[in-house]
DNA sequence: TCACACCTTTACCTTTACGTAAAGGTAAAG
DNA sequence: CTTTACCTTTACGTAAAGGTAAAGGTGTGA
């Protein structure tokens, strides 16, 4: 027997409120089940979410997410789909790169900075 | 002498609108100085742009960037603000350390897909 | 039966990050 | 003098990502 969620849940969970969980589900980026007027999610709708969650922090619109998301339901016997599918792949894979990069270049300077910083207050006031 | 810039000629280098980088000035991230009423960007005011074309590939706000941006003009004779300073860092850094982990499982699961996917490709096209 | 927690839809509101149009100044080239 | 390129301000428009309020259904425990 599977478990399943309810919405305030979920939005407990991801620290999300309701209404953004709808919201993703008017976008399209998730369809959890109907029990007679609610929403039933199952785990299925948890991964998903969670992939979204994941994505709104290294800053994807929502569209983004939503195909980045659809890349994981793709039909393999497609060839076409795969080709495409396939290059998707890579241009998320270049934009990341891209972000690791900045990220190290970043924490490089953040580095030098708090070394600097601390350097300094520990001459100002020697506690 | 120092190389000074245009708006334009800015615009063109880091591939926005002038009507961005004067967005950008009425929200103090950058304050160019003027020649008549024309604006004239000194080579820090590049600089800037460059931190907060990177903050915004990385997801920041612009708010968020105003911020980090700040960090670097810092006077560090005040003791006071050079301990929330040091926090901010700390605060950035481990922002930043959370979305390298996010990146690095990305990237994981987006290199199995493209194996995958190019394996399926090869046995259904084998060209 | 009442209260209460939890859920539903509809619909208007807000913030962020610009786009876009209007109306015009400035300066060099033809 | 006119064209062209480049710049200015003011101001309204817009898309994305929800917030918030209204009005009500459903089920459960006291």
């Amino acid at each position: 027997m599977e478990e399943t969620f309810g919405i305030a849940e979920l939005a407990r969970e991801f620290d999300v409120t309701t209404r953004t969980i709808r919201f993703y589900e008017d976008k399209g980026l998730i369809s959890p089940a109907r029990k007679g007027q609610r929403r039933i999610y199952h785990p299925r709708d948890r991964v998903r979410l969670k992939l979204i969650m994941r994505g709104k922090r290294l800053g994807f619109s929502l569209e983004e997410i939503h195909e980045m998301i659809d890349l994981y339901d793709v039909d393999p016997s497609e060839v076409a789909q795969l080709r495409h599918f396939l290059q998707k792949i890579r241009e998320r894979k270049n934009a990341l790169s891209q972000q690791q990069m900045d990220i190290a270049a970043i924490l490089e300077e953040l580095k030098t900075l708090e070394t600097q910083c601390s350097k300094l207050l520990k001459e100002k006031s020697p506690s």
